[in-house]
This record gives C-alpha cells, sequence and structure tokens, in this order.
DNA sequence: CGGTAACATGTTACGCGTAACAGGATGCCG
DNA sequence: CGGCATCCTGTTACGCGTAACATGTTACCG
C-alpha cells in the first residue's frame, strides 16, 4: 500500500510501457500514427493504470477549453430547462462541455458567474438576459469570446441575439383576450426582469388600442402556483369586477386558475386566464390553457449552431434572429363568437 | 489597431506597473502584503487592461479547481433542480463552482459525463443515481476525489449516500391509499430508474402485506403531465374497476387526475389519486394531491456540507444519511373513516 | 552603530499535454 | 547502391499563476 497515489498521468502510461509521453498522446489523439505494437501494449497500460484524460494543461497552452458557458437566471423555471436542452442537443455531439450557471435574476450574480466562467477559460458565452452590465460587457470584450443573447430578439444585442419579440407576443395574446371579450383584466408579473418588462409593454400598447386601461400586479417573490394563487386574490381585492388576467408564464397562470376554482369563479365565463411558453402542462389540464407557445428548444440549438460557426472563425450573419411564437387559445378564454 | 488582441495575463500588468507578475499575484491574493503606493498602481493597471483571473495555470500545478462535479439524470424534472438548489446554497458561499451535467437516465451518458468532469479536473462529485458501472467506480477510485451519492440511503454507497428511504416511502404511501379504501390500485412508471424499482418494491410488499395484487404500469418515456394521462387510458383498459393510482412523481400524478377529469371520473371517489415529491404544485391543485413530500433541498445542502468536509480533509463520519420524508394526504384520496 | 527582525519584492521551478520540429529506420526506385 | 520518401518515435518548448525560497531594504533596539 503506498501513500495516497495520485491520478496517473501520460507519463505514467509512458514509463510502464517504456516510451515517451507523446507518443502515448498520439496513441489516444490518433491511434493509426502509432505502430501496431506500441497500440497494443500502450491500450494495456491505459487499462491496467486506469488513465483518466486531462484536459488542463492544453486548455492552458491552447486557450481553447471546449466548454461553453450557459447563464440562465434560474433553473426552477421549467423555460430555462428546455433552452439548455435544445442547446446541449447541438453542443454535446459536437465535442464542446456546457458549464451551466444560474444568477438568480441579479445582474451583480450575472457578473459573477461570467468571471468565473471565464477563469475557467470557457470559448464562449451565451446569456439570457439582453440587459447588462458595463463590466460585464468590457469583460466579455477583454477575454474575447463570441457570446450570445437569447430568450428575446431585442436590438441591438452585444453581438447576435436569438429570441422572440416578447413585446410582440404579449400584444397579441391581448389582443385575443379582447377579442374574446375580456377587456377588465390584470398583468400578473413576478421577479421582474426585462423580459417581463417588454412583455408588460406589449400588453399596455394592446390595452391602450383599444381605449382600456392597462393594470399590472407584480411581486418581487419567484413565480409559482402558489404565488400565481397569491396575486389573483390581490388582484380581486383591488378590482373586483376583473374579468381576465393574462400571465408572464403558465405557472403563475395556472396557480391564478386553481385560486378561481377554490374560490368557485368559473373559468373563463367570469374571469379568462392565459399563460406563456406553452409548456407541457398548459395542453394537459382542464381546461386547456390559453398561452403564448414560445421556441424555447429552438433558441437553445439555434443558439449552439451559431456560436460553433463562430468558434469555427465565421463572421456574425444575422445580429438578430427573431423566431416566431405561436397563440395557442386553449379553453381558458371565453369562446369565439 | 493591434491585430487580435489576446486576453491579458498577470505579466502584461506587472509590465505596465513596471514590477513582477508576482507582486500582481500577491496583490489579488493578500493585497496589504504590498505596499500602499504599488497598490494603487496595480489596482488601476488591473483596471486598465481590463484583467480576468485565470484559474487554468492554477488548477493545473495544484490539481485543485474548486469546481464540484453535480451529475443529475434529467433537468426538466423539477426534482434535481431543487437538489441543486439545495447544493449551491452551500456550494457557492464556500467559494465552489458548480459543474453541472445530465445524462437522460442513460449509464454510458453517465459515464462519458463523468469523464469528462474529472477531465476538467473536479475536486468532487456528486452523483444522483445508487447504481453504477464498474468503470464509473474504477474512474472515480483513480480521480482520487470524493464522491456522494443523492436521492437514496442505499447501502452500500461507494463512500457516502444522501437520501431518504425509497422503499419505505412507497410502502407508506401505499398503506395510506389502502387504509382510505383505495385496494385495487395501479403504480406508474416512466423511464425506470433504480429509485423506481426501490419505490415499486415497496407499493408491492405494501400491496402484498394485505394480500392485493400489484400491478405497475411503465412506459420508457420521459415522465410528463401528458404522459400520465396516457397511462390513466392504458390501465382502465386493462383494470376497468381500479380504484387509485399511485404514481412515481407528481407530474405523472396530475397528468392521471386530468385525465379522469376529461372522462368525468370523480377524484378521490371512483379513483384515489397519489404522487411523488410533494411539489409546490401538489399544495396548490383543486383538489390537493396526496404526494409524499422528501427532502430535495436538504440532501442538496447536505451533501454540500459533507463534500467540503472530505475536501478538508475530514473522514466519512456517516457512510449512510437517511432522511426524514412526510405523507402528505391532499384532498385526492378518500377522507379517513 | 552593529545586529536583527520585519517587511517588500524578486527569482526559480513546477504542473502536464501537445504542436512543431528533428532524427532514425526502413523500403523502394532507378 | 545512392537518394529520397515514408513511417515512426523522440526532443524541445510552451502556456501562466503561485509556492517556496532568496534577496534587498528599512527600522528599531540595546
Amino acid at each position: 500500500m503506498t501513500a495516497k497515489r495520485r491520478r496517473p498521468t501520460l507519463q505514467d502510461v509512458a514509463d510502464r510501457v517504456g516510451i515517451t509521453k507523446m507518443t502515448v498522446s498520439r496513441y489516444l489523439k490518433s491511434p493509426e500514427q502509432v505502430s501496431a505494437a506500441l497500440q497494443e501494449k500502450i491500450q494495456k497500460a491505459l487499462d491496467e493504470l486506469g488513465y483518466i484524460p486531462n484536459k488542463v494543461p492544453d486548455i492552458l497552452s491552447s486557450s481553447k477549453s471546449h466548454a461553453i458557458g450557459l447563464l440562465v437566471p434560474s433553473l426552477t423555471n421549467q423555460v430555462f430547462a428546455e433552452v439548455i436542452r435544445g442547446f446541449e442537443s447541438v453542443a454535446e455531439p459536437a465535442g464542446y462541455q456546457t458549464m451551466l450557471a444560474h444568477y438568480g435574476y441579479s445582474q451583480s450574480a450575472e457578473e459573477a458567474r461570467i468571471a468565473t466562467l471565464l477563469a475557467y477559460n470557457v470559448d464562449g458565452l451565451i446569456l439570457s438576459e439582453s440587459i447588462h452590465t458595463d463590466r460585464v460587457r468590457r469583460m466579455i470584450r477583454t477575454a474575447g469570446v463570441p457570446v450570445i443573447e437569447v430568450m428575446d430578439s431585442v436590438s441591438p444585442a452585444i453581438e447576435q441575439a436569438i429570441g422572440f419579440n416578447n413585446t410582440a407576443a404579449a400584444h397579441a395574446m391581448t389582443e385575443l383576450m379582447i377579442a374574446r371579450g375580456h377587456r377588465n383584466t390584470v398583468y400578473f408579473a413576478a421577479r421582474m426582469d426585462a423580459r417581463t418588462r417588454l412583455k408588460i409593454r406589449g400588453y399596455e400598447q394592446a390595452m391602450r388600442e383599444h381605449g382600456l386601461e392597462p393594470f399590472s400586479l407584480q411581486t418581487e417573490e419567484a413565480s409559482s402556483f402558489t404565488r400565481g394563487a397569491l396575486l389573483l386574490r390581490q388582484a380581486l381585492d383591488k378590482r373586483p369586477d376583473l374579468d381576465g388576467i393574462f400571465c408572464t408564464n403558465d405557472d403563475l397562470a395556472i396557480g391564478a386558475f386553481y385560486e378561481c376554482q377554490r374560490q368557485g369563479i368559473p373559468v373563463p365565463q367570469q374571469i379568462g386566464i392565459a399563460g406563456f411558453h406553452g409548456h407541457d402542462i398548459a395542453g394537459a389540464m382542464v381546461p386547456r390553457l390559453a398561452t403564448v407557445v414560445t421556441p424555447r428548444e429552438e433558441m437553445g440549438r439555434l443558439a449552439a449552431e451559431n456560436l460553433l460557426a463562430r468558434l469555427r472563425g465565421e463572421p456574425v450573419r444575422q445580429p438578430v434572429i427573431e423566431l416566431p411564437f405561436r397563440l395557442e387559445a386553449g379553453e381558458s378564454l371565453r369562446p369565439e363568437i
């Protein structure tokens, strides 16, 4: 029993075979460049020692980590899980490791996460926010890594933005609600981020265009089913005659719906409800939830494809890629007249 | 305009001040060891150049990355998002970066992810599975990093397991269902993993102890609300007289519940429904869902605390830490008699 | 004022995989 | 059999932050 064995290196493998580590390194990268006799011996030594590749020295000398930093505000939010899935479906087969970090909707935490990711020499960054501190912009520029912003088709992007038009999406759903006879509506928001502000703008514009008074309620807490129920009680306190609520995501909408059920308020007859994003549950519940279906996985996929292109040295072709959204009327709004 | 500027190094900062990089390094780590006059100049140079710390050389020479690999089967599954949150609430303030990876319930993918994480020299690993390939065990041993398994209090652990007793939890809920008069029940499972097998065992034991015939339905697909609805239709095909379903997670349970609503089946009068994990939605929906509340965040927190202790050189004190679960009867089972 | 402690800064070496180049061995051709 | 290509393996150097040690400087004391 020797003292605490350290992890074997290429040198250990080479020593065991009686060759230099360079040959072992070559065998790992392109076995056909090594003579058949050595191939066998090297493989044997690798197996016996249990050699585990070590990327760190190579990252140090080549400054290429084959890792990409992916920043999302929250993991609890289903939306980002799907963006991540789309991203990895492209990045992983291409040999890139995703380094995931989240920052709880705080700009200073985002800054800290980006610094950490850059300290590990990530080759590129995907951000889920479109507003950043000057320091963040500066760090990214200095580090010289490509960056793509997802979730909104905001312009101008740092370099490239891939998303949908949050304002237009909220505007469209508001119009649908009005068309279905929900005119005295409230917008529910949690954790105010840039995207939520854009959605509220779309809601307010549409309301005003129809001569209606917009009204929005927000909370600093994370959105959740419970939170949606709470907001509904608050809204009814302030506006007992409200006939519709439009929520910044499906969770709040479903929470509000359950609260209506508890209070015996018929949906959609008395109150119409609409959510945002179009998760699985929206189409499964009774009544099916009206929602804006957003291209979550596709944003992730396209972000990966475009970032990989940049890493191959290609220039940004299209600084803003705007993907379509789709309205799903469900059964939680009054039927078409 | 110089050609593509490379990211500034400590040497660049030192050159600008006219000192050696060692002094700059010291300033960053413990400014008070540097004379006041230099402190100011160094800070100015750091700001002007926008120096971004680079951990890679230090990882190479110290073999300490201050990063911990956290492996989960899925990010779409809410359960793991909460384990991650608990983990980071401890690891992040302690200065450890989490490197998150997921493997879609596939053992070979888990193996590949572990290899990648070890290639980046993570200091420790958290695994969400309790069954592993020999190669995984070997890699972990050879790498010499501490490892903790979460999600089940299975014994023996590789080194340490932190979780709850899945079998006992399922057994307890089954007993509750039987006590409430749901005796002709079906167990719904998706994506068969080790934990699900343990739960099924608990369900089957409890059923047999009461002279009842266990029956389980499973699918290879990921669990979702839609999938729960599908399983309910299948179950009714095979057992039109069933009076209760127990699902391996809340999503399936809720999906099954919605399907009951669509088919006009009264819950819990005709069919009682129970889920697993106790997410927010279980307590928010109407009727509130019967569920097993599991210590998700606490598993994450404890895993982080124990791993950090190991990294400080402390030995494993308790190879298996079993945390309590709690039954929540909700309103989706028949009332107590 | 010599001696020594305390402080500030510099020097050296290290970690380990790989690119780039060098060199030796073999084979083939005219 | 000389010349050259081909194939295989080895040698060297590099990336950059920091631990450990060395050196220089100032201050203070008896």
